[in-house]
DNA sequence: CGCCTTTGACCCGCGC
DNA sequence: GCGCGGGTCAAAGGCG
């Protein structure tokens, strides 16, 4: 599937968008959300001219919310709407014709908060295939559901044992991959993870590892892998919506956190003492407020589309997860 | 003891 | 149909 009609892969550039998917000004950075079957590419740049909603204006504010929920697109779609003529959904609907529909944030988005913000029925009405897979919470998803409990008596071998009853392609969860520099892989962002898996990449010496949200009922992923080019580089997929309140807001941790993080920086101080998220912010924030003083240790990626795609230095993983979901972007797009 | 990681096996979708 | 690769399961073991 991740097969590259695509491109030369050492060239390829996931945030390379070409001419249909938006017109993007830098700086900016941007969030991939795939399930498989809808693939999304929200842009974000980070001077927001004017902010209508009296949202939060910091592109932190952004990835927060999208750490929070991981794909909440509610969370998303105000923080992205702060220049509603700057944020846009690219979703190249694979299953309508294949061709990329091009809206603006505010319409799935909207569909998604119209719900609740982190209501699993949230459905995207129409073309949600990922809110279907929530929603019947029955057993859809065997894995996310306390895979013991749901996996009872004689079916219990839906490993081996073949169902006679067709199954339905389960369709994907939207995705949002996030590029970090990091030393260490699995970055902390505030929730409880398990892992549950790893596997050797393809043509990298970097395993990709598969996470959990250890919360019960949540059924957010994700997953981890470096990139082979730039070992420097974690890529992290999230998954799904989180269902509940950060453990470490619970913990208190966002409190230190806001006594951080300067409130000016953050206007919404709700959108901190609730749901900010973490000390994995905090490096990117301290870069952004210092940059001389922030080393490479731990930062996220902006990615200035200034830069040609040939010039960047950083080569996104050939085999990774972008790769797979950009190639279904740009397969799309090419004719 | 509970929680977590490790790891081999298995399942499944997809391309050839 | 077959092989490959991604994703998941679950037993085993480690750790605090």
């Amino acid at each position: 599937m991740s097969d590259d009609k695509n491109n030369d892969p050492f060239n390829y550039n996931p945030f390379y968008t070409p001419d249909n998917i938006g017109v993007v000004n830098p700086p900016e950075f941007r969030f991939f959300d795939d399930d498989s079957t809808n693939l999304s590419m929200f842009t974000h740049h980070q001077q927001a001219p004017h902010n209508p909603q009296g949202l939060n204006p910091s592109p932190f504010m952004s990835f927060t919310g999208c750490l929070r929920s991981s794909v909440d697109y509610n969370t998303l779609s105000r923080a992205f709407d702060l220049s509603c003529s700057s944020s846009e959904v690219i979703t190249p609907n694979l299953d309508e014709g294949g061709s990329s529909k091009k809206c603006s944030i505010t319409e799935p988005a909207a569909t998604a908060s119209e719900n609740g913000p982190l209501s699993p029925n949230s459905s995207v009405s129409s073309s949600s295939k990922e809110a279907a897979v929530e929603e019947d919470g029955d057993n859809s998803k065997k894995d996310e559901d306390d895979p013991k409990t749901t996996c009872n008596d004689d079916d219990d071998k839906s490993k081996k044992g073949n169902k006679p009853k067709k199954k339905e392609k389960r369709p994907r969860e939207p995705r949002f991959a996030f590029l970090t520099k990091s030393e260490i892989d699995h970055l902390e962002d505030g929730y409880r993870w398990r892992k549950y898996g790893q596997k050797a990449v393809k043509n990298s010496p970097y395993p990709r590892s598969y996470y959990r949200c250890t919360t019960q009922k949540c059924t957010v992923k994700k997953r981890v892998e470096r990139s082979f080019q730039d070992p420097s580089i974690v890529i992290t997929t999230y998954e799904g919506q989180h269902n509940h309140e950060c453990p470490a807001n619970l913990r208190g941790n966002a409190a230190a956190a806001a006594a951080i993080l300067s409130p000016s920086f953050f206007a919404s101080p709700s959108a901190i003492g609730t749901t900010f998220p973490h000390s994995l912010l905090l490096p990117q924030f301290l870069q952004m407020r210092n940059p001389s003083r922030a080393n490479s240790s731990n930062s996220m990626m902006f990615y200035p589309q200034t830069l040609a795609p040939q010039q960047q230095q950083f080569q996104p993983p050939d085999h990774g997860l972008l790769h797979d979901m950009l190639n279904s972007v740009v397969q799309k797009k090419e004719p």
